[in-house]
DNA sequence: ATAGGGTTAG
């Protein structure tokens, strides 16, 4: 092949200047400085008449040139361009056809640039590189990732641009694996964009230890690469992790950017840290143009039980797109604000983005905790009309949810053998929540048994089944079910509730009593409980687990964590504060009516997030309507 | 001539 190559291009007529007539060179020489000088217009003028004489200019000239419509965004000249280099059976130098192959990926035409790569007879590393990039951003990972065995077979040595670009497209983590020993053996791991693509994509396939080594054996500071080991321990819930990062970031003197400090409020997201969120607020508003960070900053406020903080964020907001709308949505759904969502909806319908799947998740949330069964449905069956969204398990698990709070469980098994996807765990789980509240043991059985089948390791099942049997004191039944737990080696959770005072997180664990200040908090708790009890507090037993009686029931009630969190939170904090709590597991009964009861009597706002939502606690009521 | 980090739900 590459004899073939050179002999076309000594073959070719090229009119060289010095050759030349004067008008050709004068030409010419127009036709280089308005490439210079990104004059598009007038070069193609040049160009119209060079081709009328047959000459043609240096192939760095046509370069620029390519360049040139690029910037412009120029399709269709480009493409002239490309014919009129190839004309005349004249085969340009690799690096003009690599401009080419380069302008083709930036205008989204992948086919027009793999044509040209497969038509090249030359193709070095940047050709190759180029084309694997492409298909790595395109997504089109299988591709990408047979173009480098491609290239290796065709004894092209991958640079650290190629392993970059195809880090990216690599999902199995033997893939990885075997990419990585590669680049060590070449000696390539110590380039920075080589280390932060190993960091991401071994985060992105769960292994968070790798990345953690990886990023440990740095040795030049680099601000993305600590953005990478930042944002991955951020995206796999070790927000403190992701923050001790960032706080050691700042101290070795790199700056925070808008990804680090979109992924700083991630991790105040998941761990509830509203005032470190709203420190790393005052740090963001100097980007204050940036969506993402702007999206990051309004799910923080969300999930931190602060809404009306949201608010003041999501209207001021100069760009908003579907992510923007879907998170306001659900934050004001998650916080019991289900109309306002619904209402937010319908603007978005008017003004905003084309919702999209996540967008309707949102909707259906808002719909199941207002009771709102009919709106539910009409949501439910428009959105493949409207917006052309299928329903996904998701969809299938809210309406089951809608319908289970509703107490219509007939209404579910229909739903359940009519889903066009087959139904999951979350699918059955809901059936088995519904049974519970609604105390119809026989089908809760059957969700059960058929939720172990998916998933035999599944603790929320054997605990729901139990929990069940004990409201309908079969007590046989239940001591059944915890002897299979035991068999099968599985432990219930125990219940955790957080509470941030001064900055510091304050953990309670059901049954643990290491907390430096545990004997006064349950002196209170005690105090409390009898001066609730005197206006006429009834300890709500149907949500103990254990076949006790009397007493013993209540005591073990008693010590539910968010209790305890409540009580803690009461002493240490000032009144005008929210006491703000966040727990492992779903509230309890018992623990909500407390909870709401205490918020009367000490004249409190006290917020509980759960794993699904909010409860704001205030005067007596709760923002959920006792309905969760 | 080729390469990097961030947001909703689950």
């Amino acid at each position: 092949m590459k004899v073939v190559w050179r002999w076309v291009r000594s073959c070719a007529s090229v009119a060289s200047p010095t050759t030349a007539g004067d008008e050709t060179v004068s030409l010419l020489n127009d036709f280089a400085t308005m490439c210079h000088q990104r004059d598009l217009p007038r070069a193609m003028h040049a160009l119209d008449a060079m081709e009328r004489r047959g000459v043609r200019a240096h192939d760095l000239t046509y370069a620029e040139l390519v360049k040139c419509c690029l910037a412009r965004r120029a399709v269709s000249v480009g493409k002239r361009v490309h014919r009129h280099v190839f004309s005349n059976g004249y085969l340009p130098e690799t690096f003009l056809v690599n401009t080419l192959l380069n302008m083709y990926v930036k205008f989204h035409l992948l086919e027009e640039a793999h044509k040209l790569f497969d038509e090249m007879p030359e193709r070095n590393v940047v050709s190759w590189t180029t084309l694997i990039s492409a298909y790595s951003q395109a997504k089109l990972n299988d591709t990408a990732m047979r173009l480098l065995i491609g290239m290796l077979r065709e004894g092209v040595m991958p640079n650290m641009f190629t392993f970059s670009s195809v880090l990216r497209s690599c999902e199995r983590l033997s893939d990885l694996k075997q990419l990585h020993s590669f680049i060590l053996k070449v000696g390539l791991e110590s380039d920075v964009f080589v280390r932060s693509a190993l960091i991401d994509v071994y985060s992105k396939l769960g292994e968070l230890f790798e990345a953690q080594t990886v990023f440990r054996e740095m040795v030049t500071g680099d601000p993305v690469v600590w953005s990478s080991i930042i944002a991955a321990f951020a995206q796999h819930s070790n927000g403190d992790v992701a923050l001790n990062l960032y706080k050691r970031m700042r101290r070795t003197g790199f700056l925070a950017t808008q990804p680090t400090l979109t992924s700083v409020l991630r991790a105040c997201t998941s761990l509830s840290l509203l005032e470190l969120g709203m420190q790393a607020h005052v740090h963001v508003l100097k980007y204050d143009q940036d969506l993402i960070l702007n999206n990051a900053l309004l799910d923080m406020y969300c999930k931190c039980g602060s809404v009306e903080d949201a608010k003041l964020i999501f209207n001021r907001m100069a760009e908003k797109d579907v992510i923007s709308w879907s998170t306001m949505i659900a934050g004001l759904a998650q916080n019991g604000f289900s109309l306002e969502a619904l209402d937010l909806f319908d603007s978005m319908k008017v003004m905003g983005p084309k919702p999209n799947y996540i967008t309707m998740l949102g909707v259906l949330f808002a719909c199941s905790h207002a009771g709102l069964v009919n709106e539910g449905w009409n949501y439910f069956r428009s959105m493949k009309n409207l917006y052309g969204i299928d329903s996904e398990t998701e969809h299938y698990s809210c309406m089951l949810d809608l319908l289970g709070r509703a107490g219509k469980l007939d209404d579910m098994v229909k739903l359940i053998q009519e889903m066009s996807c087959e139904p999951d765990v979350v699918a059955w789980r809901t059936l088995l929540y519904a049974c519970r509240a609604h105390r119809n043991v026989d089908l809760a059985t059957y969700a059960a048994k058929e939720l172990l089948k998916l998933d035999p390791q599944d603790t929320g099942a054997y605990v729901l089944l139990s929990n069940i049997y004990a409201n309908s004191e079969k007590w046989n039944d239940v001591v059944d079910v915890r002897r299979t737990m035991r068999a099968r080696g599985i432990r219930k959770e125990p219940g955790c509730s957080w509470i941030e005072v001064n900055k510091q997180v304050h953990a309670f664990i059901l049954g643990d009593k290491s907390h430096p200040q545990i004997d006064e908090i349950n002196t209170k708790l005690d105090q409390f409980i009898s001066r609730l009890k005197g206006a006429g507090y009834v300890p709500d037993t149907n949500f103990v687990l254990k076949d006790l009686e009397g007493e013993q029931r209540e005591d073990s009630l008693r010590y539910h964590s968010e209790k305890l969190a409540i009580v803690f939170g009461i002493m240490s904090l000032p009144r005008e504060k929210s006491i703000r709590i966040w727990k492992n597991l779903r509230i309890c009964g018992d623990c909500h009516i407390f909870a709401k009861l205490i918020a009367k009597l000490e004249r409190r706002h006290i917020v509980i997030r759960d794993p699904i939502r909010y409860h704001h606690f205030r005067d007596g009521i709760c923002s959920c309507g006792d309905y969760w």
